[in-house]
DNA sequence: GTCTATAAACCGATAGAC
DNA sequence: GTCTATCGGTTTATAGAC
């Protein structure tokens, strides 16, 4: 959002020739990852800034040149995590069945990615709390999922594809709750379950037809 | 598993005069509510024994003289909630459509517990950690849980009142893993869900009879 | 059984040098 | 852009008086 699109005027010598402020931005990538590693270990409020500089190798000052505080930091990890998942699946669809086939990929593809599905775990039940600094972000997010997940149910319904008795609302908030919910168990024991087959079996039981796979 | 059961040998004119160490159980019981709600609000790691005492009104040394330390207080509210649910579902049956009832009756229940739900919420996702002191205690309790349920799924079965293609053990998981998302989606907004109208409608996407309401 | 006092550690954030 | 140094705050747990 904030980020600098101009192009540098100097462009000889100078140590950031390919690109303006091109080092601060490598910089900010590695202490969010840093960041995304320490806060999913140890949740928000235990994670220490010190911790994460001292994983990127640097000084908690130094560190907090890029971000102005701890809190701001957190909100940077998650806007930067939900922006590479949106670019998963946000890509247009009117098909209502593709759209929750590309949530269950996502899901399939996260079990590469446990720090991720950590992170979201334990800053979520955390945030939990109304003077969480995440709290307002997560309330407007599970709003906003719910509502984008119910609409797929209802083009799918639409289609013809939904079993009878099938509410897209109602639909929408247990896929997300099985989908969190799965996620837990196997946090907790890799081998306890399979979150993408469990998550497909579960939204196929409201349709007529087979989700695809993609 | 500590509690004295021996009865007083002195009756009379003693301040403990209605049972022995009946001073320290009401200490305690008062410390275990008290740690309840801070746990729930803050966590395990973040919240504070300081915090604790302060609610029941007394020192920290003097509350760990009652637990020996912040992690054996946690072990203790845990066990005492846990027992606390198993008496409410663990009545003897053989009906496993009885059992699921009893607990979407529980979900219905802890409607009126938020804390309760909070805690669990909070604390089983900060265990996710290896190192965390509950991580143990929550990898055995969702193994358990997963089997005794699946047991249930499994006496419905038996009874010829599961639905074709319902493996017990995966509808055992799945019905956790709703629960515990949705409670997360009510923690974050009361009115953005009913928990135990959406678990209830889950399990009866399983079954060829009427769930029970009991 | 409860207290005060204290040890030993860690925290976020800022000031200011370079 | 990164550092050192530091302020003012927090934490768990123990020692020892009463």
């Amino acid at each position: 959002m904030t980020e600098r699109t101009t192009t540098e005027t100097a462009d000889v010598g100078e140590p950031r020739r390919r690109g303006p402020y091109r080092k601060s931005r490598l910089v900010r990538r590695r202490i969010l990852d840093a960041a995304l590693e320490v806060f999913a270990q140890s949740g928000y409020r235990t994670g220490s800034v010190r911790e994460i500089a001292a994983r990127v190798g640097m000084s908690e000052a130094g560190l907090l040149h890029h971000f102005p505080s701890k809190s701001a930091l957190l909100a940077a990890v998650l806007a930067h995590r939900d922006a590479l998942a949106a670019e998963r699946v946000d890509r247009d669809t009117d098909d209502g069945l593709v759209a929750l086939a590309r949530l269950v990929g996502l899901a399939r593809a996260d079990a590469d990615r446990p720090r991720v599905v950590e992170l979201y775990c334990v800053i979520s039940a955390e945030a939990t709390a109304p003077d969480h600094p995440a709290h307002a972000f997560f309330v407007d997010r599970y709003a906003r999922l719910r509502a984008r997940i119910a609409d797929s149910f209802e083009r799918v319904r639409a289609a013809g594809q939904l079993r009878d008795g099938v509410d897209p609302q109602r639909a929408a908030a247990q896929m997300m709750a099985v989908w969190d919910g799965l996620q837990l168990q196997w946090l907790l024991d890799r081998s306890s379950v399979d979150v993408a087959a469990e998550l497909a079996d579960h939204v196929q039981r409201h349709l007529r037809v087979p989700l695809p796979r993609a």
